[in-house]
DNA sequence: GTACGATTCAAACGGCTGTTTGAATCTGGG
DNA sequence: CCCAGATTCAAACAGCCGTTTGAATCGTAC
């Protein structure tokens, strides 16, 4: 009943799935590739997609769920190692665990990481009930925890103003994750994306300064 | 050779698929949404996009640019009056010339403005070449109009520095125009996205403090 | 009134879509 | 060895896609 030992391509045909869909779905999107495509970038026979999966949709949904799962565990284990020593954490240090994760998916380049973060900008942007609740349901616990613990660091803020700020970082991150390459056409290659470390640094610098940012008069009542 | 005086639904027929594609592109997306649904909801007949556009990928392109015309004029006149007051402009004011007309437009429920915001924010994470060359041809010039606006506010900020944070910026703004409600589903209604102006507030407080930021020292070579 | 260009129309084009089917093939356990 | 269950396979399904065509219709200028 199991899997023969050696495959044609590499692995599983489940996975060759996966990682055909994965790169398929970030260079064309998800309704202009077609199962034909996927179906033969994996290698394997076209009624695979729906033995497997069971649908279109369903596919495309366990390639998120493939990659987030790890990713929010990554993130809550940083979380939880802060917030381990006693006292709250620093603010940058908690957008940080939320950040480097995110970022180190980005540029692993031997996964398909790279080419998920870029369907990761898509799922808050694409159009109709497909992915509609799927960022609650995969997202959910982990905006919570981090919610707390960014209140716990900014206990002046009002939990309403928090959620904003944390709306307009989201922003930012998705944006700057989802594809690094546009900030170097962007700026004609004056800005240089690939060293990880100093664009994580510049995003935290930035929307730290407006996580603390002074409330303005007219919302201080 | 000209047009009758009246028509069916209202307005041109041109006008008329151009509405009925924004709507219908902002629910669905471009590759879901069919010319057959786009001509049935304008009261036309099929053949109607390919004889007023040439193709559907031109009917997408005429979508943008009639709202972003529009758009940049008036971003474009609310810098012209800032600077026209001698000494340079408050930050603040610059990111209200640009917010503004946005914030508006996405607010505007007589004219599908509304609608085509949705659009707007899907420009970027859009896949495919279709939109590719579009956002540097919409928004180059205007791009470049505000960068150095922003540069005169922000003398000591590295050119280079400048356009990190425009990026970061420019997160910020789509994210939280091209989907109004998005902030209170993500809230759970405890955010309140209905008044322009305070939104407008907050978005500007968030990243005038994170243009003002300190320079992280590894970054101050 | 008639000729002309612009617009609309119904119909068809080839091609591609996601999904289903039923038989063929493979694999490990009794 | 052979059977049961899991997987693969080729083929076909109905349906929709964007685009093209050529004729019909319209409004206007001559």
């Amino acid at each position: 009943m199991k899997a023969p030992e050696h495959e044609a391509p590499a692995g599983e045909t489940r996975d060759r799935l996966l990682d055909a869909a994965e790169s398929l779905f970030a260079d064309a999107g998800f309704d202009a590739t077609s199962l034909r495509q996927i179906t033969t970038g994996a290698g394997a026979n076209l009624a695979a997609v729906n033995y497997h999966f069971g649908s279109k949709d369903a596919l495309i949904e366990a390639v998120f769920r493939r990659r987030v799962e790890p990713l929010n565990a990554d993130r809550l284990r940083r979380l939880d190692a802060l917030e381990k020593h006693g006292d709250s954490a620093t603010l940058e240090a908690i957008l940080e665990a939320w950040l480097v994760p995110a970022m180190r998916l980005g540029h692993d380049d031997a996964s398909g990481g790279r080419q998920f973060v870029r369907l990761l900008g898509r799922i808050y942007s694409e159009p109709g009930p497909r992915l509609a609740n799927l960022v609650p349901q995969l997202f959910g616990e982990v905006f919570a925890r981090f919610r707390d613990a960014l209140a716990r660091a900014l206990p002046s803020l009002p939990p309403a103003e928090l959620i904003w700020r944390m709306h307009f970082l989201l922003g930012s991150m998705i944006h700057t994750i989802a594809d690094p390459a546009r900030i170097e056409r962007f700026s004609g290659g004056l800005c240089d994306a690939s060293d990880t470390h100093l664009v994580t640094l510049r995003l935290i610098s930035f929307v730290a300064a407006g996580l603390r940012a002074p409330l303005p008069e007219e919302l201080d009542r």
